[in-house]
DNA sequence: GTTCCGCATGAATCGATAG
DNA sequence: ACTATCGATTCATGCGGAA
C-alpha cells in the first residue's frame, strides 16, 4: 500500500516544530507516547470511542472494568493539554454489563474528569436506531450510547447553524415509527404553506436539533466493522469546528473520525496502536475523495 | 370532592394492619413519615420522579443540587426496605445544567444507591419526542431522561411479553414474501410432523422492544405539567408486574403513576406532600375509569 | 438502469456446563 | 467455590445479485 503521501510518525520532528507537521497523520502507535510529543493548545475538537472495557480483548488487551478510570486517566490529561482552551471533547462511551448491573466505570471516570479539571458541559445520546438482536430474561438489548461533552473552559466555540436539519429530515430521522398520518400531515403541510409568506418559510425550513442522534450503527457493509457511523463524528465535528481546523482521535480504530475529518475539509490526526487497524485506517481515508480546498475556475 | 372511596392515611392503622390497608390510597404527608410506617417487602414496584434539583422550590421548597444524594438516601433505604426483594425501583430522572455544566448529583446518587445495597440493572433511556423549544449559544434543548432501574437482588420479576411491539416496516416486505415459503414449508413440514412454523411466524408479529422509550411528554392538557407521560409508567407497571400487584410513587405528583396503575388493575398507593397536588391526583386517579378487578358471574 | 429480494452481520448477555 | 468457555436468543440495515 503507498502511504507516502500520508506520512506518519517517523516524518515528524520531535523538537515542537510547526504545528502542521502533525496535520493529516495517521500515526500507528500508543496514544499516550504520541501525545506527550505534541506541542499543546492545538488541537480543535477531539472526538474518540476508546476501547470498551474488557470488550476488545484480542485488539487492544483489554481494560480491566475496575481499572478502567485509572487506565484513561493520564491520557484525558495529555488531551487536556492538547486541546485548544476553546476546543471540545467528545467521548462516545458506555458501560458494560458486569455480574447482571451496568458497571459503574463511565460515571466515575465522568467524575474523576471534573476533577482532572475538565468541564462536563453535556451528555449527548446517540440512538442506535439498528442495534444488535438478542433477549435475555432480564434485559432488552441495549440501543444507545453516551456521547459525554467535556470543555476546557465555559466558553467554547460551537456552530450551531452548521448542523441545522431540515423539517422534512429531521422529521424522517425522527423515527421511522412515524404513522402514516404522520408522513401525511408533514406533506400537507408542505403544501398548505403555499399561500403563505415565502421567508417565513424558509426561515422554517431548518431547524435546530436536540441532544438525541438518531443513526444507525455500520454494519459490515466493508470487510470492517467500525465503532460508529461517519456522520456521527462528522455531526460533532461540524458543530464545533471550520475547515481548516484539526480533528483528533487518540483512538482511531478503523478510521471513521478522520475520514468524516477529511471529507468535511477539516485537518486529522489519528493515532492507533494495532497495526492492522492502523492500515485499514489510512486505507479508509485514502478512500475519502475531497475536492481541492478551492474548487474555483482559474483566475 | 367526594374521596370516601380513596381512604387517605387517617383510616390506616399504625400497627402494621393487612397490607391491603394500604392498598389504593392517595397520601398527603412527607414521604419518608408514611413510608416508616409501612409493613417491609410489601411492593412490587416502585415509579417515581423526585422533585429536580431547585427547579420546584416553590414546590417542594427546593433541594439544592449538592445536597440532593444526601437528601435523597434516608428515602431511599426505606424504599428499599418495602420493596418485595424480586420487586423493582424505576427512577426517572435527569441532572440539571448548574454553572454551564451538567451536575454531577445523579451519577452521585447512583453510586451511593449502590453502596446502600442496590443493584443498578439498567438505564433506560426517555426519548421525550416533543421536547420543549429552547436555544442556548452553547447548548441543544435537552431531549432525554433517564429512567434508572434499581434491583434488590439480581432475580427479580419480569414479564417482557406484555410490552412487546409491532415488528418494523422493514418486516412488512419480508413477511409477505416468507409467508408464501413459509407455508410451503410448513405443509410439508406436517406431514413429517414438525407443525412449528407457522405458530412461529405468528409469534414474530411483534418483537421485544430495546431500552429506548419513544413517548412525549405529556403537553399541558390540563392545567398542570405532569412530570411523565402516563404511557411511562404504564410501560414499567406492565413489564414488571401482574394484574393485582401494588404500584408504589413517593413523590406522586400529579397522580400519573397511580392512575397508570389504577388503568391496569394494579393496586397504588401514591404519597404526595403538597396538598394541592395531593387534590389534583386524587381526582386524576378518579377520572381513570377501570373494569371491576372480578368482572365475572357470581359463583 | 431500476427495483426487488435474500442474506450476512454487528462494541451483547445469560445460564449451563466444564475445568 | 470460582473462573472459563459455549450455545441460544434476536432486530434492522445495507450490500449484492436477480428480475
Amino acid at each position: 500500500m503507498d502511504n507516502t503521501h500520508l506520512p506518519l510518525i517517523s516524518g515528524i520532528r520531535h523538537d515542537n516544530g510547526a504545528l502542521s507537521d502533525w496535520y493529516d497523520k495517521i500515526i500507528l502507535g500508543d496514544c499516550l507516547d504520541v501525545l506527550r510529543r505534541m506541542p499543546s493548545n492545538m488541537v480543535d475538537v477531539i472526538i474518540t470511542s476508546p476501547p470498551y472495557a474488557d470488550s476488545r480483548k484480542h485488539t487492544y488487551g483489554g481494560i480491566d472494568p475496575d481499572n478502567y478510570v485509572q487506565w484513561f486517566l493520564p491520557i484525558a490529561a495529555e488531551l487536556n493539554r492538547v486541546l485548544k482552551p476553546d476546543g471540545t471533547f467528545i467521548l462516545n462511551i458506555k458501560e458494560k454489563v458486569v455480574n447482571g448491573e451496568r458497571h459503574t466505570y463511565v460515571i466515575e471516570l465522568i467524575l474523576a474528569l471534573r476533577q482532572q479539571g475538565w468541564l462536563w458541559t453535556e451528555e449527548f445520546m446517540w440512538h442506535k436506531k439498528n442495534s444488535p438482536p438478542g433477549k435475555w430474561p432480564n434485559r432488552f438489548r441495549d440501543a444507545w450510547e453516551r456521547c459525554l461533552q467535556f470543555n476546557k473552559q465555559k466558553k467554547f466555540r460551537m456552530y450551531q447553524d452548521q448542523v441545522k436539519v431540515p423539517m422534512g429530515e429531521w422529521a424522517k430521522s425522527r423515527l421511522k415509527n412515524l404513522s402514516e398520518t404522520d408522513k401525511r400531515r408533514d406533506n400537507s403541510r408542505v403544501g398548505s404553506g403555499f399561500g403563505k409568506n415565502v421567508s417565513n418559510w424558509v426561515g422554517r425550513e431548518t431547524v435546530y436539533p436536540d441532544n438525541v442522534l438518531h443513526l444507525a450503527p455500520e454494519t459490515g457493509n466493508k470487510n470492517h466493522s467500525a465503532a460508529f457511523p461517519l456522520e456521527l463524528p462528522a455531526w460533532f465535528i461540524k458543530l464545533f469546528t471550520q475547515e481548516g481546523d484539526l480533528v483528533l482521535d487518540p483512538f482511531l480504530g478503523s478510521g471513521t473520525s478522520a475520514a468524516a475529518a477529511r471529507q468535511l475539509r477539516r485537518h486529522y490526526l489519528g493515532i492507533e496502536i494495532k497495526e492492522d487497524y492502523h492500515q485499514l485506517a489510512v486505507s479508509n481515508v485514502e478512500a475519502i475523495k475531497v475536492f481541492p480546498v478551492q474548487p474555483r475556475l482559474f483566475a
